[in-house]
RNA sequence: GUGGAUGUAGCUCAGCUGGCAGAGCACCAGGUUGUGGCCCUGGGUGUCGCGGGUUCGAUCCCCGUCAUCCACCCCA
């Protein structure tokens, strides 16, 4: 049984047969919507340098810090599976060179972190996500959190919660933390341990700490936005009535504050009430990131897909158990009806016929039992008699009716109307 | 990185105080020498996660280890 020789790594799935169709439904829910709104899709490498996570996330940022699967490669570069998509996407459009205003791009792909696997987390986890390029507007804000309730509700997903908050200008960020951190010194003590830590690397996490003592002092401050500027709160307003104006349910959540170092102004993420303690099934924001002397300003968000899928389950939505079924399956009975039906197979499947027949030398019984499991329609049985009168016993599976047909008639309804009827 | 729970057949799980390893489902074969489902009969398919220890004897008790799950942390 649970051998490391063929056991995954931990944190890493297979995914197999029948999840794989809900993925697939998923993939192909992606790109319609994303058709709808414009984005292209872009593959951006899985192994990055090392610093594009640094310098894009941040230096100090828990992501980077402790959860990147980091190495050097054979010719020395400190590289890692990237932990995230947008680092990648922006050193990938960079390198192309242009105005990259108005650029729309989507991806999906695995992403890696090394944390302790649970419900809904997993080291080798997978992301769908959606970046649009830009100077900081409200409007596309709003239309990048409307894509993104617009992709969920197509996968099916009604429960979910969209929470929202403002970081405020990037230029707002050192006026805020100080307001923050002169707040919080007096009643330090009583914050739990981290806390105090991040009292001084990372003073907006502390807003949502989960402790009850923290929950209470945060509770009692007044909300950020009195302490940034006029300007901040006036796009937050804006993205806010916009999003009301497009229908997308929302609601203000204080607490709200994130934990990479690239967001701005607004900050947002979906929540499922299917998913346990990692409640998230995605998340976006806002971001400013520096690659060089290059500024990149966009709005994106991420859809975590193990996470969406447990959502979707929670709405009741499960994989496709039979699969695509063939029309026809092919019973043999002896080797040259064998070969003879295997040469037929491959003539329907490259016309187009989806059909199947067992290649593992059954018996008729066991043959039978396989094409009833495989949903096939009608059941295509030859032998030596059959194979020199040049004819097939049809057998149509739902009735159980049995009937002797010519191969070329069978070929010719299965070749222009894909039924034997 | 920290804490808790779990690990027995392909799957879901029983297994008393330590005494020959079990059930349901699945699977295979036969009943039907060329016909699925339903039915009947037969078949256990196993390194009781792994390694030590205690014991006459360990799936059971002890230690270690690995894995999984859940939670913290953090995030998708």
């Amino acid at each position: 049984m649970g051998s490391e020789l063929w056991s995954p790594l931990p944190g890493m799935s297979d995914i197999v047969w029948p999840e794989v169709s809900l993925w697939q439904k998923v993939e192909d829910v992606t790109r319609w919507i994303m058709s709808l709104y414009g984005f292209r899709e872009i593959r951006t490498p899985i192994l990055e340098r090392t610093t594009v996570f640094i310098r894009a996330i941040g230096e100090g940022t828990d992501v980077v810090q402790k959860e990147m699967f980091t190495f050097e490669d054979r010719g020395g570069r400190a590289v890692a599976l990237r932990p995230e998509g947008t680092a990648g996407v922006m050193r990938a459009l960079c390198a192309m060179g242009q105005d990259l205003a108005g650029s729309r791009v989507y991806y999906m792909g695995p992403m890696f972190r090394a944390e302790r696997p649970q419900a809904g987390r997993r080291r080798q986890f997978h992301q769908i996500g959606a970046e649009s390029l830009g100077p900081a507007s409200p409007h596309a804000d709003a239309e990048c959190m409307a894509l993104m309730s617009h992709l969920l509700a197509a996968c099916g997903v009604r429960r979910v919660k969209i929470r929202i908050h403002t970081r405020g200008a990037m230029a707002d960020a050192p006026q805020v933390r100080e307001a923050l951190v002169s707040n919080l010194r007096s009643v330090a003590p009583t914050l739990c341990l981290d806390c105090q830590r991040r009292l001084e690397s990372h003073p907006l996490r502390i807003l949502d700490c989960k402790q009850p003592g923290c929950r209470r002092v945060v509770e009692s401050l007044p909300p950020l936005t009195d302490w940034m500027s006029s300007a901040s709160r006036e796009y937050f307003e804006a993205t806010c009535n916009l999003l009301e104006t497009l229908g997308v349910p929302f609601e203000v959540d204080r607490h709200l504050v994130r934990g990479l170092d690239y967001y701005e102004h607004t900050i947002w993420e979906a929540v499922h009430p299917a998913l346990g303690a990692q409640d998230a099934v995605a998340g976006g924001g806002r971001y400013r990131i520096q690659f060089g002397d290059r500024t990149i300003e966009g709005v994106g968000f991420a859809v975590g897909v193990e996470r969406l899928l447990l959502a979707m389950q929670g709405e009741g939505i499960s994989a496709d158990e039979r699969g695509g079924a063939p029309k026809v399956w092919l019973v043999a009975v002896g080797p040259d009806a064998l070969q003879a039906n295997l040469v037929a197979v491959q003539r329907w499947r490259q016309a187009g016929v989806p059909c199947g027949m067992d290649v593992t030398g059954r018996s008729v019984k066991g043959q039978m039992r396989l094409a009833d499991r495989s949903g096939a329609r009608w059941v295509l049985v030859r032998g030596e008699e059959e194979l020199q009168a040049g004819t097939f016993r049809c057998k149509d599976m739902t009735s159980g009716q049995d009937r002797t047909m010519a191969v070329e008639e069978i070929e010719r309804k299965l070749l222009s109307s894909g039924t034997l009827e």
